[in-house]
DNA sequence: CTAGTGACTGTTT
DNA sequence: AAAACAGCCACTA
């Protein structure tokens, strides 16, 4: 595929439950560094029966982010994130140092 | 082909 | 801490 839309679906459907990752942090994983702005292109791109744990990204300050609609700010995004046992701050954001999915480098057949 | 836009990030003020 | 700038690339007109 010339577009990197499947591989940013790949990495994020690796974010376990209770846990998020940054847009840099899954653009950085896809092979795409320096490439954020194309993983929130591609999440706006998904459809609606898609089974890729958007809700899981969020920006690097841990704050969801906006869409360009105003009125889909009303989305279940940190509904979502609360059910799995992550937590918001007061000023709706989330503690990146306990939340933030550290992946391991994909162990293909020792060191672990 | 050019120009404008965007679920972002890092550096500088 | 918040705001302003610049960088990056895919998509749309």
């Amino acid at each position: 595929m010339s577009s990197p839309y499947p591989r940013f679906y790949a990495v994020i459907r690796r974010i376990p439950r209770g846990r998020v990752a940054t847009y840099g942090q899954v653009a950085e994983l896809a092979g795409l560094p320096r490439q954020p702005r194309l993983v929130g292109y591609a999440l706006h791109a998904l459809p609606d029966e898609s089974t890729v744990p958007w809700h899981r990204v969020v920006n690097a300050k841990g704050e969801i982010s906006l869409r360009s609609d105003p009125h889909a700010i009303f989305n279940p995004q940190r509904d979502l994130l609360e059910e799995e046992g992550v937590e918001f701050d007061a000023r709706g954001r989330i503690a990146l140092a306990r939340f933030q999915w550290k992946p391991r480098r994909r162990p293909s057949r020792a060191q672990g």
